[in-house]
DNA sequence: CTGAAAGCGCTTACAG
DNA sequence: CTGAAAGCGCTTACAG
């Protein structure tokens, strides 16, 4: 049923040559006339040749082709990565292969797997703390690859990763120098590297710049839904606090919409702020205050540090490269009477 | 560079057995013995063998993979319509070779052409109304494909399509039965189908119903910035509309933004509606009505219809399925104290 | 049940 | 500059 394709071939015959040249000049090689590169391009124009891609592939050893293997294909952040990913992959006339494990470790290997012979280079996302080893095996076998936001340490394969930690400080910063003091946090999943890093900025923030507060952290898992909760929680307490961190927008507007709904002013009676600047973030009201990630960008850069990478040998390469987001301050932080800072605290 | 790699011979030389054995054992076929398929796979397994794709779809004239060419990957729509495509790619144990094409047609030929000897099969979604030969001569080709929201009359080529035309007629009979009469349209881009088809809906509804009224119709090209400017377009004209149909939610997103700055109550001055549940219409305030179109649903039949084609030469097969949306009223058609309609136009 | 061999459609040294 | 031929790593009739 796949129907009668045209072979190279077909197009030889066709253009009175050997299939050998015909390969040559489909390819742009220099050693071809310029009257039979002519022949053999009208012959294939002709037939509507096109090469057939496995069989090129095969004895070329060359497929043209990346592979993606992401947790997930939804969702703002994937998209936004894909399209950053797809953009670089066109200019350089790359195909991309892309799969995802749906969260499920062993599905990311039989993925990884499955590359073999399929793809020249491998970009690979797997924010989970404990899976090391197994990504490690499914890793370390003569394909190049760059992962992303993946904490896999001592396997030497170079790594692109949003700066998290640092993020999370720096948005905290801002808050502590907006005046706020009672900072609670809404946590992403627990074995999520992103979610643990951005913690841990909050965790220190604490500790150095509000030494008598104690950390207040809410369970969350980076959706929505776990944001309403958590928010419904905070309002439950007896003393609310003045300011909420949500590890990611997506739970930061969960837990707006509950505040809202209890009819609690943002950010008059609590400020509320995110991390990841997803679309939405800036059309809510009131607009929230975030952590910019371009997300394109790192997916473009990813797939360039993938194709560009020096050779094997050269041990200077950096072998981690963080990128640093941004603060984008909107209302949802700025609380028409600022609060005074205690001095206690300064 | 790419490493040593480990093929079928060595398998087989590790197993005892020819290539011939190992192909079947691991392709698990019938007729192999227990005992060798257990040393097959032990060999298999000790060695790490993971079988090349290329040399494996050139023999057998199989990729197990779908190719899947859409104009873009960016954005809601495409991330969830890859999703519902995935999701079935994964149950059936198909790789998904991506590609897009950013709204240019010569780059669709290309990525279409590039697919032969990589997929077994294409879907291919295509919303202009003009491209309409590229697009023929580009599939015809002995490749099993499924059109998506495409127009491409006469090619005998399966179709699946979102009922556009009659989600517009739905939404804009909530909108009259609420009482609204002058009712503006923010219009999509002009060579898109989908617009195209909502924009007749409108224009239908409003001579069907309220054959007094001319219809008032507002350039747009799907994105937000150009439904801001629709809505600042109809916040300068002398006498406002009472309800604003948008052909799709981004569009509804930023009127509803022009009409917060100039400090207008959605429903309360004026009603609005949008077009396709992106999942940030339930978010914003007021809440979005607008047509449900479940695209992850979309995505997932649309594999499904390829895969369980029935034979070419079934003539029964209906060539366009419709999949209509549903109305989801959200608070911004719900005005506090709903006009009467007037009874000149019930 | 198993093996030897042909063949899938290309690319690429190797000759000329 | 061009061609004949080997080879890429599999699968699959064909024998046995």
């Amino acid at each position: 049923m796949s129907g009668v394709n045209i072979t190279i071939k077909d197009v030889a015959r066709r253009a009175n040559v050997s299939v050998a040249t015909v390969s040559r000049a489909l390819n742009g090689h220099e050693n071809v006339t310029e009257a039979v590169r002519q022949r053999v391009f009208s012959a294939a124009h002709e037939l509507r040749y096109s090469p057939h891609h496995a069989a090129r592939s095969l004895s070329s050893r060359r497929t043209r082709t990346i592979g993606v293997v992401l947790p997930d294909l939804y969702g703002e952040f994937f998209s936004e990565l894909m399209r950053g990913i797809d953009q670089v992959a066109r200019e350089r006339g790359l195909h991309l292969l892309v799969s995802s494990y749906h969260g499920n470790p062993e599905e990311q290997g039989v993925a990884l797997r499955a590359m073999r012979g399929r793809v020249d280079g491998l970009l690979v996302m797997s924010p989970y703390l404990d899976n090391v080893d197994g990504l490690a095996d499914n890793l370390s076998h003569s394909m190049p690859a760059v992962l992303l936001n993946t904490h896999l340490p001592g396997a030497g394969i170079p790594t692109l990763s949003i700066d998290n930690y640092g993020g999370a400080r720096t948005l905290m910063r801002h808050l502590i120098e907006s005046g706020y003091r009672r900072i609670a946090f809404i946590a992403g999943p627990e074995d999520n590297f992103d979610a643990h890093e951005r913690l841990r900025g909050y965790g220190d923030a604490i500790a150095e710049a509000l030494p008598d507060a104690k950390p207040w952290i809410l369970p969350g898992d980076f959706d929505e839904a776990s944001g309403h909760r958590a928010g419904r929680e905070l309002l439950a307490s007896k003393q609310r606090p003045d300011a909420v961190f949500a590890a990611n927008d997506m739970m930061a507007l969960g837990c707006l919409f509950a505040f809202n709904q209890a009819g609690l002013q943002v950010p008059g009676d609590v400020a509320l702020a995110g991390f990841d600047d997803i679309p939405l973030s800036r059309y809510v009201h009131p607009s929230l205050t975030t952590m910019r990630v371009d997300i394109t960008e790192f997916g473009g850069r990813a797939l360039r540090a993938l194709l560009d990478r020096p050779e094997q040998d050269d041990a200077t390469v950096p072998t981690e490269i963080l990128l640093a987001p941004e603060l984008i301050v909107r209302e949802s932080t700025r609380a028409e009477a600022p609060r005074q800072a205690r001095t206690d605290s300064s």
